[in-house]
RNA sequence: GCAGCAGUAGCUCAGUUGGUUAGAGCACUAGUUUGUGGAACUAGGGGUCGGUGGUUCGAAUCCACCCUGCUGUACCA
């Protein structure tokens, strides 16, 4: 507690970033390895891209020369714009752009890595996060897509969620746009008004959604959003078409027919769903959790879904003259972990050091002889760390939880003994050195 | 960006007809126990009451602007 204020670096993080605990990172962990085994099963290899790319690789329409800083987090080196990358998806294919020639085709790939959004954090949502991405480049073949959805629908599986918990929606781009011709819609603006007022209707409804694509909408803190202004007729053939609920597109038959020869059937066709605006050109998918979430208030939050995909056959082709037809999905991780500490107790499996108490800084030589022991033998251990008295020893043990304490001063030296403490039952025994391992390895069994 | 709500100790909050040195619980520190954690008791530290300006003899309290947070909405390539 410092009474100087003045100068002081703030302790403040800026909008949208967080410290992340233990807890946390241990699921997380949990998650991630999941995901690793099921990428090596299905046979996607391994890759890491740098944190920044140029400004122009990461996207066709972003930085705008401008705003550099919309969207994304930029800044000029030299004469060039940087920005941090805002996904996984165009690095990759700037990757697959630069060694097309080396690389397998098709080119299975999954990465683990930091995005950065330069946006308005909301619930579970921050301006930068783990996300996972896995990928297939080069082929058009759609069971490509409906293996995607297989797999994620594994890895969540592995970390714990029911099959009642989840649901893979999906749909295809090709729907709304034979919808748009057939209606003479050509207006790109509408169009794109249209298509995000229809990714609303999870939370909108039909009614919010028919606002959104008439003359607008009203919203709970009365602030008014524009409609797309469309004709009411078109608005009830809209409607009608997209809730007849029947996939008809060539793409989105076949990917039906393969989950169900994967004898996969925990999808739900959604022609609702739309995903980001411009690279899709095919299937998409949406993964969604079928519970709710809340805030640390106890308050249910609109959570959103916690990833998504599809198939985007143009995007390798910006770069250069490759023609690679791809398709991804990707999950958010922190997203998937917030909602999976709710859902599910997770046991921390890492056990916690037992602490070897300070009597006697001269007896230094035989407290670390005890540490070697139990370190060697796999047991998470510590010498307390400082000088204090034993009182601050034993409150500094149990605000870490650890499982037990030794107690090892001159009388128990004397009778070539030492005192084990368990500390969730307050159990001493007083025990030869020998069977020091097995006497603590009983106590963290014992405590699982 | 737009809208609504909120900002008092590390945390959760109390504190209006504006009035002496601003409160509680939890947490923290020390002690009761100089070789023993979780409970109890005692004592203590910690706040420019989000910031700036204004009204007033006097502002945590009233007014204006700003900042920050939450929720919704927009955007999310």
């Amino acid at each position: 507690m410092t009474k100087e204020k003045k100068n002081k670096p703030s302790k403040d993080l800026p909008l949208g970033f967080v410290d992340r605990q233990e807890k946390e990172l241990l699921v997380r962990d949990f998650i991630i390895s999941n995901i690793k085994e099921v990428m090596i099963k299905y046979g996607f290899q391994y890759l890491e891209t740098p944190s920044f790319e140029y400004s122009d690789s990461i996207g066709k329409f972003l930085p705008d020369k401008e705003r550099p800083d919309e969207g994304v987090f930029s800044f000029k080196d030299e004469n060039k714009w940087l920005s941090l990358r805002y996904d996984l998806t165009a690095p990759l294919a700037r990757y697959v752009a630069k060694n097309y020639l080396e690389i397998p085709k098709p080119f299975k790939r999954y990465q683990l890595g930091t995005v950065w959004r330069n946006e308005k954090p909301g619930p579970g949502r921050f301006r930068e996060f783990l996300q996972f991405d896995a990928d297939y480049v080069g082929t058009k073949s759609l069971q490509a897509d409906a293996e995607l959805c297989v797999m994620i629908s594994e890895i969540l599986e592995k970390c714990g969620l029911m099959k009642s918990e989840y649901t893979i929606k999906i749909s295809s781009r090709k729907i709304t746009e034979e919808l748009f011709k057939k209606l003479n819609i050509s207006d790109s603006q509408q169009k794109l008004t249209a298509l995000r007022a229809l990714d609303k209707i999870d939370r909108l409804g039909w009614d919010g959604v028919k606002e959104l694509l008439g003359k607008g909408r009203k919203d709970k803190s009365g602030d008014f959003t524009k409609g797309a202004n469309l004709k009411l007729e078109d608005i009830k053939t809209i409607e009608e078409t997209l809730k007849k609920n029947s996939p008809e597109t060539e793409d989105l038959v076949e990917i039906l027919k393969t989950f169900k020869d994967y004898n996969f059937n925990n999808f739900e066709f959604d022609p609702t769903i739309i995903r980001g605006l411009e690279y899709y050109t095919g299937a998409i998918f949406e993964v969604n959790l079928k519970f709710d979430v809340t805030n640390n208030k106890g308050q249910v939050i609109q959570f959103g879904s916690i990833g998504g995909g599809g198939r985007y056959d143009n995007l390798v082709n910006n770069f250069g003259n490759y023609d690679a037809p791809a398709t991804g999905i990707s999950i958010g991780l922190d997203r998937l972990v917030y909602a999976l500490m709710q859902k599910k107790e997770f046991k921390v499996k890492q056990s916690k050091p037992v602490v070897i108490c300070v009597f006697d800084k001269n007896l230094m030589k035989d407290y670390i002889n005890v540490q070697t022991i139990l370190r060697k033998a796999g047991v998470s251990t510590e010498i307390y760390p400082g000088e204090s008295k034993l009182k601050k020893q034993m409150e500094y043990a149990d605000k870490i939880k650890s499982p037990a304490v030794i107690l090892y001063g001159e009388n128990e030296m004397k009778s070539g003994k030492l005192i084990l403490r368990n500390l969730s039952s307050g159990e001493e025994k007083l025990i030869e050195i020998r069977e020091i391992v097995n006497e603590i390895k009983k106590i963290i069994r014992s405590n699982n």
